[in-house]
Order: C-alpha cells, then structure tokens, then sequence
DNA sequence: CGAGCGATTCGC
DNA sequence: CGAATCGCTCGG
C-alpha cells in the first residue's frame, strides 16, 4: 500500500514526551475505519505531563475512569470528547505510572481524501484535518478507539514511517487553548513542521 | 445527583 | 466574539 513500516514499542517508552512529541513530527498515521483506508503525516504535536503539567488531564498523577489508560505502557491510544463536540486523540508515552501524551493537533492528508471527506460529510478541501477536533472526525476517530495498540499495523489506527523523509524545520511554541492551566500555560511544548499549510491556526 | 467546565470549531 | 453541547470530575 506504501513504503513504510510501523514504529517499535520502543518508540513511544524511550526519551521524554516532550522528544517524543518532536520524534512524531513527519511520522504518518495510518486508519483502517469504516472499512476506510487513510494514510496522513502528522505536522503538528503537543506535549503533556500528568507528574508536573497542570494542562494534563491526570495530573498530578490524577487516575479516574477518564485518565485511565494514560497511566497504562506507551504506544496506544487516548481518545476522549471535548466540548461535548470534538473527539482528541492523543499518544500515551513511556512507562506504566508515567501518565504522559503528546495531542496529535493536525496532519497533512497523503492517501484518502476521499474517505475522510465521506467522514466529515463536508468538502472543506484541504481544511479537513488542521485541528486536533477536525482530523479525528475527517478520519472517523472517535471514543471507540481509545486504548489502541499503535505499534501493530493490523489496529485501526497505527503509526509508521515512511522511506523518504523529507527534511523539515520544527517551530517550538506554547499550546493551544490550556489557559487553565496558570504558569504551565507558557510551557514551549507545542511543535509543528516550519512553513507546513496543514497546521492549526492556533 | 447536579453544577461547572472545557487540550474546539464555526459562523455572525 | 459567542454559541454549541455533553462527558467527566468533584462536591454536597
């Protein structure tokens, strides 16, 4: 289907999330929903530390119903539903009790269009998937799919890397939308690909 | 139980 | 700039 393989386990366990946030720049996501095949490269992450990140859902070290599966081993996934409206998915990283996860914030679609324009049931173009809400729907994530292995390419959503990687330059700025979060707010833990048309505008 | 609040998006 | 809209968390 293309030239690429999936990323190890060992991906998402060894550095910090917030490297791992930058690791995943350029990598491509893979979904099999619906019966849908989509193939995008993400180009834009957002770090969270549930141990001494005030913007992360589990911190400090917060286990509920909700933030479960962030205290679970790296390489799955983390889908819940903001505003009542859009579903985020998000990347667990690094070990069991280490409750961290880098927000997948917009990717650049590559193989699928189509399918994710069905999903979306609106021709936007390429505004489909430059925001954290409007990529899972363009792809048909949704809270189904939280807690799914990332690192096997037969899971509905895998993430892998492709032959050729084009070279890229990566922008470090603050996040997007976490000003409950008081000091932590102005963490520099937002990443995307320089000059890239697909990030969000933020 | 129920009030309060969003890791957003779209339209006016 | 404000509404939409509901799952989740926490307090009573």
């Amino acid at each position: 289907m293309f030239e690429g393989n999936v990323l190890p386990y060992s991906f998402y366990i060894d550095g910090s999330v917030v490297d791992i946030a930058i690791r995943l720049l350029g990598k491509v996501m893979v979904t099999n929903i619906n019966n849908r095949f989509t193939l995008s490269r993400i180009v834009e992450t957002e770090a969270y530390d549930g141990e001494k990140d005030k913007a992360c859902h589990a911190y400090p070290l917060r286990k509920t119903m909700r933030t479960e599966v962030m205290f679970k081993d790296g390489g799955r996934s983390y889908v819940y539903v903001c505003y009542g409206i859009h579903h985020l998915m998000n990347i667990i990283t690094n070990a069991e009790n280490e409750p961290h996860a880098v927000l997948i914030r917009a990717v650049e679609p590559i193989v699928g269009l189509e399918a994710m324009e069905e999903h979306k049931k609106k021709a936007g173009q390429a505004l489909l998937t430059n925001g954290p809400g409007k990529l899972c729907r363009a792809l048909g994530i949704t809270r189904k799919h939280n807690d799914v292995i990332l690192y096997d390419d037969s899971s509905p959503i895998w993430i892998g890397e492709t032959k050729e990687n084009l070279p890229f330059e990566v922008v470090q700025t603050t996040r997007i939308g976490v000003g409950y979060a008081e000091e932590d707010a102005f963490l520099p833990w937002r990443f995307f690909i320089e000059g890239n048309l697909f990030v969000s505008r933020g």
